[in-house]
RNA sequence: GGCGACAUACCCAAGUGGUAAGGGAGAGCUCUGCAAAAGCUUUAUUCAGCGGUUCGAAUCCGCUUGUCGCCUCCA
């Protein structure tokens, strides 16, 4: 039994209801990182978003068939003719080979997916670990007609030949010819036609290449995605997903080759997440957060300057996904502080928790799910989970059970108890409190606070509760 | 050059034709030896500017200004 959601599509631009093929069941294929070099939380957001889609298609009853990919084949550089790629220029840049640059920045980006609470989709799929799908792409495409050879270049896609090609993205392809078009390749037809295998140079050993039917070389740019996705999801999937930046080329050049090589519609829904940007400074950085233009934030960051991963969690959860994000770090002690204090409230009840029974609790789970299946209106289900916590006609049990339902989806791991150190303070510091607590029984005021003031000074808060208690914290 | 998005209080940010959600910060009060924490209360006659449509607009239309994005690897 699922419940009803509607979500943007991209391809109609407009929020409609979720049908998916089967019903019941949503196959799901996002658009993973390029492993060159490690993901920054504008990446994470986008991937955020996603995880947020997956949670609620779950907690809709839906059966998810969610496939990740991880780029780890190079793609060209726009401004290298050398035949460079990114994984290369990685692997050059740190004197490993690309195959340790993409098993190493892998692993810190399933790092950064685990510590975000960022659920396991149902398999990830790798470009190397595809490469004869992608190799029977081409080939089909070859047999169809739909291709054409640029000698000592490769095998390209003839976009002429598919003339819904500019529908999907809205593009202008006359305008676009005209405009500030880089790197034109010679051979092409089109301007907009794109590579589907590329030749290895003659005199070059690349440090990616196999076989294929036209030599040595190695898939174009978008092969893998259309090849991946369909291997494991069939040839017309739910929802394709990605970043908004991947709609005109990458998306438009996918449909173009899944749908010439089956003749089946590839994807019915496209959801795009948008930017994390930063705000213009004075020195003139700003816009939107890039992996290629050197300067970036990493979750790593986030974690050393004294934020968690749940807090940038809750920070995108904070604003909805087909929107800008401003990014500040006024806007992290926001978003940190917001959590501090949602989770003060959370703790108490959700250790009472009971059942949602209630008509008034049914109601409010009702709220919930009508926003977060609206289009993933997480903001307003923010807002529904703060004023159901006022609400004084519910009990206290119910709101620990509606905290926990709600966090299903928003994953902001409330139940877990948050990692502090709740063990004895070192030991001279303890020796300090304790005295303390009898000068406090003398009514030593002055010396009382003077240990107080020493314990900050040492990074250590303390607060006397109303029961006679006095508990400590770091600052 | 082409195409497009956005502009809401100190900050983040919902709302997209019916009279401004929510959070953070700030302020006041309660509590407290004092703090801290917590609780309560409070914070935009107004939605970049100017016109227009309408009984009614932040929401629709037009123009202006500003910011940003895509067109080239990109989440």
């Amino acid at each position: 039994m699922t419940q009803e959601i509607s979500i943007y599509n991209t391809a109609t631009k407009q929020v409609e209801p979720f049908v998916p093929l089967a019903p019941g069941v949503a196959r799901i294929y996002c658009c993973g990182p390029t492993v060159y070099h490690f993901v920054h939380i504008g990446n994470l957001r986008t991937f955020i978003f996603e995880d947020l889609l997956r949670r609620v298609l779950d907690y809709s009853g839906f059966t998810v068939n969610h496939i990740v990919n991880i780029t780890d084949v190079g793609h060209l550089t726009s401004d290298a003719d050398t035949g460079e790629d990114k994984m290369e220029k990685g692997a050059a840049r740190e004197g490993k080979s690309v195959w340790d640059i993409a098993d190493y920045y892998t692993q810190s980006f399933l790092k950064d997916w685990e510590r975000l609470n960022l659920k396991q989709p149902s398999a990830w799929t790798k470009a190397t670990g595809h490469i004869p799908e992608q190799i029977a792409l081409v080939q089909t495409l070859e047999a169809k007609g739909f291709t054409y050879t640029i000698p000592d270049d490769g095998i390209y896609f003839d976009t002429a030949k598919f003339p819904r090609y500019a529908d999907f993205a809205g593009l202008d392809l006359k305008g676009m010819q005209e405009g500030h078009r880089i790197g034109v390749t010679e051979g092409k037809r089109n301007a907009s036609d794109f590579a589907l295998w590329k030749f290895s140079p003659p005199n070059e050993k690349r440090a990616m290449e196999w076989e294929s039917p036209w030599g040595i070389g190695f898939p174009g740019w978008h092969a893998e995605c259309s090849a991946m996705a369909m291997k494991h999801l069939g040839d017309t999937l739910d929802i394709h997903c990605g970043g908004t930046d991947l709609i005109r080329v990458h998306h438009t050049n996918e449909i173009a080759q899944s749908e010439c090589a089956t003749g089946k519609p590839f994807s019915r829904y496209w959801m795009h997440g948008s930017w994390l940007v930063e705000q213009p400074t004075a020195d003139g950085a700003g816009g939107k957060m890039s992996k290629s233009s050197g300067e970036f934030v990493t979750l790593d960051l986030l974690i050393e300057k004294g934020y968690g991963a749940m807090d940038y969690r809750f920070f995108c959860l904070s604003a909805h996904y087909r929107q800008y994000l401003n990014f500040s770090w006024e806007a992290m002690d926001t978003a940190r502080d917001s959590l501090k204090s949602l989770r003060r409230k959370t703790d108490p009840l959700i250790a009472r928790a009971s059942a949602i029974a209630s008509d008034n609790a049914l109601g409010w789970q009702k709220r919930f799910r009508a926003a977060v299946g609206d289009d993933l209106g997480f903001p307003q289900a923010l807002a529904v989970l703060n004023q159901m916590l006022k609400d004084p006609d519910l009990l206290e049990g119910e709101k620990g059970a509606l905290i926990r339902d709600f966090d299903a989806v928003l994953g902001l791991r409330l139940e877990e108890k948050p990692e502090r150190a709740d063990t004895a303070l070192p030991g001279p510091l303890m020796a300090l409190l304790d005295e303390r607590k009898q000068a406090r029984a003398d009514k030593n005021w002055k010396r009382s606070d003077e240990i107080r003031d020493l314990l900050k000074s040492k990074g250590f808060g303390v607060k006397d509760n109303p029961d006679g208690t006095t508990s400590w914290f770091p600052v």
